[in-house]
DNA sequence: ATCTGCGCGACTGTCAACAGTTGGTCTGTC
DNA sequence: GACAGACCAACTGTTGACAGTCGCGCAGAT
């Protein structure tokens, strides 16, 4: 019986307030809770199954990532993003993703980098036959997996932070739209930057690459 | 009795959470709670004079701002920065503060945007005199104002998260050390560079100057 | 002396209830 | 019919209490 115990299958015991965030993250970023929708306290703890102040705890944490808005009198509703707001959030998320990129340049054995994020994008092929989810997935796997391997976690916690904000950018646009970002060689042409090693080159090329995905989205 | 109740002096009726989360941020960015403390719901909630579960919503949010973090069973100490993470910090603070200055050379009317910045330099000199306290707060406050005149709320926003972390490498790395990063004219060179309008350039003297201020702190 | 249970104290996870405020509605009066 | 004022329902802010779990120390067996 030694196999079984070992497995330790059941290790992530996640407790309700990471469960709530998921599902509510979940809800707004896929649209089943509109944008300027009022989340009442006492409906979602009941829909949810939990308690208030659980929510609640639940409720500081996207509310801090800007995934949801206070109004007055502690109104809490899903926040609303209009075409401006998209474009601020992927400067935001060029300037960070530039950062990660010349930071990757100045690595000096960069092999396993370049190894890890062609996976990503081999993964980004894979998921085109399985749907618009699985290539939005995967798409932003690759952009994360970008923050991830410079080892600078402040970075990495940054781009997080504004993940939920790209995802409601995608879901305002549409998801016809945002398909449009997910070319598999314009990421290529990202981690070929990268490999030169040149860094203004590597910033550019992912300005370049969020600038147009923006253009994308709203344009 | 008109002008009694026209002046709205008490129109900021902060909530518990606020006040406290206000409280612990001070605590922990002046040392006071200092790095690695376990913070005890319990006690903590004793010593503020308010329930746990109001205690827990704000500590939820100082997570989220990366000053405490979870380890096992939930337990939230106060973060600790090594050399490392201050430089990683500081890496990231450059990568937004240089988006602002980039942003605000596109701005085809820059004199109030110029006039604004020389206000927060001429407030940096004035608090020379003030002691070391108002001389970081006058310094954080002409970045985050940087950050502010750019009208890109999201650039606002993730400044405002990195602004604990920030504190708390002023913290760690001792005020002596800080305040040689507080020079008024490093800072004017900032606002020129903006005046100029050139993209590049601005950019780059916020690189230079981040580069040098997280130098100065862990070097 | 070492190891194995066994209690016990300490803390976090979770919940249900109370209090205060706001906005709407209904009624009575002019 | 319009307006003023008083109820009333709906929410959020805040609290105290209960339950489960982890780590530690102590006693007893080998």
């Amino acid at each position: 019986m030694a196999a079984e115990t070992l497995s330790l299958a059941g290790l992530e015991k996640t407790s309700l307030r990471q469960q709530a965030l998921a599902a509510l993250r979940r809800a707004i970023t896929t649209g089943e809770l509109a944008p300027g929708t009022h989340l009442v306290e006492t409906e979602l703890s009941e829909s949810l199954q939990i308690s208030r102040g659980t929510l609640r705890e639940a409720m500081r944490q996207l509310q801090q990532e800007g995934l949801i808005a206070a109004g007055p009198r502690g109104r809490l509703s899903v926040r609303h993003l209009d075409a401006k707001e998209i474009r601020d959030i992927f400067a935001v998320r060029a300037a960070l993703e530039s950062l990660a990129a010349a930071q990757l340049c100045e690595l000096a054995d960069r092999a396993g980098v370049i190894a890890a994020l062609h996976g990503a994008i081999a993964a980004m092929d894979d998921a085109e036959r399985d749907g618009l989810e699985p290539r939005i997935e995967a798409d932003l796997n690759f952009h994360r997996t970008l923050c991830r391997l410079t080892g600078n976690e402040t970075l990495l916690h940054s781009w997080q932070s504004l993940e939920g904000n790209i995802r409601m950018s995608i879901m305002f646009a549409g998801l016809e739209r945002a398909v449009r970002n997910m070319d598999v060689k314009r990421h290529a042409d990202i981690v070929d930057a990268i490999e030169t090693g040149d860094k203004a080159k590597a910033a550019e090329t992912i300005r370049a690459h969020m600038s147009g995905a923006a253009q994308n989205l709203v344009g």
